[in-house]
DNA sequence: CCCCAGGTCAATT
DNA sequence: AATTGACATGGG
């Protein structure tokens, strides 16, 4: 990878293991659409992205290089080498035909905060409601980004959450839940930092003490929003593929997280996104 | 009317 | 320890 600056962008040249609609269409974030061809647009970590591909290489839209060292980097987790780990995890027909399909994932490192909120909302949902649901809450709560005559809002603070009525984002059951953790995290400021410091058994019961965070929303946490690729959440989807793929027979979502945890190992969680965006481009061959 | 969606919880066996 | 129904909402 070759970072040039360009005038207000960020341009980055010889990329391989990158490709935007591998890394915003695999059901990791939920903040950033389809702004144009090759163009995807969104915020993270209260900034705004506008980020493009043309021709060989891809365009962060008025980006500095402080904030792409600060926020960008780590983001994007451009520090791993992918193509070390498909080397590693190939070698089954399944994975590299999955592998082939999303060569350009990469594990996004979001918010943790934001995280634990957006896959609270997801479970028991579907794709396009998980992002309407969130939208709407940065809407109502989060903090306005003017940009020119556009407007964009972060994800909000646990405190605007407490001080708002979440029932305009008709969740449904799961408004309990949002504002149980939003009081946990205003209540005990310190308690990202435990996540942040614990290792993934540690921080994966810590997760799993508040209501309406269970095994599998905790998994994705722990994939997503702590970098924890030892992490395989196992939800409707990749029971299936699993059980097509890898089984060739019903099993349960236990068996299917030992075989994970024997089979990719510290890399199970980047494996599981290869998978997932497998299944999602595949779900009328899956039964 | 039905069933399902990146599930979790509590009651019941 | 494993199984089952309720839980809100919107879309097919």
């Amino acid at each position: 990878m070759v970072i040039i600056k360009n005038n207000n962008d960020i341009i980055l040249k010889d990329m391989r293991d990158f490709e935007l609609s591998h890394i915003f269409d695999c059901g990791q974030c939920f903040r950033f659409r389809k702004t144009g061809e090759d163009e995807y647009t969104g915020v993270a970590k209260g900034h705004v992205l506008r980020i493009s591909k043309s021709e060989d290489s891809f365009v962060l839209h008025n980006t500095t290089e402080d904030d792409f060292n600060s926020v960008w980097l780590d983001y994007f987790d451009f520090k791993r080498d992918y193509g070390f780990i498909k080397a590693s995890l190939s070698g089954d027909e399944c994975m590299d035909k999955a592998i082939e399909e999303g060569f350009g994932i990469r594990i996004l490192r979001q918010e943790l905060f934001e995280t634990i909120i957006s896959f609270i909302i997801s479970q028991s949902n579907n794709i396009p409601r998980i992002k309407t649901i969130i939208e709407t809450l940065c809407r109502l709560c989060g903090k306005k980004i003017i940009l020119g005559t556009e407007v964009y809002y972060a994800f909000p603070e646990p405190e605007a959450i407490l001080n708002c009525d979440i029932s305009v984002l008709h969740a449904g059951y799961r408004d309990k839940y949002i504002l149980n953790a939003a009081r946990t995290v205003y209540e005990n400021p310190s308690f990202l930092d435990e996540l942040e410091a614990a290792d993934t058994q540690t921080a994966k019961k810590l997760l799993m003490s508040m209501n309406g965070v269970g095994n599998k929303v905790s998994d994705c946490i722990l994939l997503f929003g702590l970098g924890k690729t030892d992490s395989f959440p196992v939800d409707v989807w990749m029971h299936r593929i699993m059980e097509q793929l890898y089984f060739r027979k019903k099993c349960s979502i236990q068996e299917i997280s030992e075989y994970a945890a024997v089979k990719f190992g510290e890399y199970s969680g980047i494996a599981q996104q290869y998978l997932f965006y497998y299944a999602l481009n595949h779900k009328n061959e899956l039964n």
